[in-house]
DNA sequence: GTTCATGCAAATCGTTTGCACAATG
DNA sequence: CATTGTGCAAACGATTTGCATGAAC
């Protein structure tokens, strides 16, 4: 099975970088959740040669610099479930493993959602990140 | 925003395909959540000039005709979160927003989860999917 | 026989990477 | 000056698609 980790893990030391600092700042500037291809776009009016790969390289920093966080299911490819009654999932950070938990669904869940807001919700998922038993046994 | 819809929208009628029902038993036989090339794999020694294309259109009818699901996380690429405490979204259906919510994080769910089966829980994610108060007041 | 499904190959999309040069500490 | 960051372009991996042929109804 594959891995999750995208991109070569840089590690520190890290040195400021002009583009760096605008990524952050733009990142904290909206709460639309901005995509790295909207970044590309807004920075390149200030940085006429800004390159998409930049952009990539960026991210990854701040990310492991946990200034910000991707949204994204953490994996590179599709999974597929035939089991299409309403469960959990339990994904496992080190082999990668999705497991169904036989957790009850908790509608009440959804019910916390301000539908005075305008919010209409049609249903919810919930996933479990961690080590399954097998990784668990081994570290 | 760009859209979530993968692969042109098919529609019924659906004939039947001896490679769309061996796709659908396997995904039956198995709790492992496998992915699109798994299958090509597992099903080239039956069919073998089988193509990785068909497997992806014939996913495709599986998840319209509901029998069976895709675990993604909604769209194909990552989107950033410059808030990086704990806290739930919402994921409008039609128009793609991302909304930060601030319900409570219940790390009771995390409690729920078998400890004695082994696993080891770090954090879990919950995504409620619907429309969004924009998008629901135009239907 | 008409329409849908397949195989094949080329195309697309988001993301990553190798390299030579520029900027940082 | 030692090393990290950048721009550029090519590479990549997963998925999608156009087209001619084969299978389903």
């Amino acid at each position: 099975m594959a891995t999750n980790r995208k991109q070569s893990d840089r590690r520190p030391p890290y040195r400021r970088s002009k583009q760096r600092e605008r990524i952050l700042a733009l990142l904290r500037s909206t709460d639309a959740h901005p995509t790295a291809n909207w970044l590309f776009e807004k920075l390149k009016r200030e940085f006429p040669n800004l390159s998409i790969g930049t952009i990539y390289r960026n991210i990854g920093i701040l990310v492991q610099q946990g200034l910000i966080g991707r949204i994204a299911f953490g994996s590179t490819f599709d999974r597929l479930d035939a089991n299409v009654t309403e469960h959990y999932h339990f994904i496992c950070e080190r082999c990668d493993a999705i497991i169904d938990l036989d957790l009850p669904v908790e509608p009440g869940l959804e019910l916390r959602i301000p539908t005075s807001e305008g919010f209409e919700v049609h249903r919810h998922a919930v996933e479990f990140y961690g080590l399954c038993p097998k990784c668990a046994k081994r570290a």
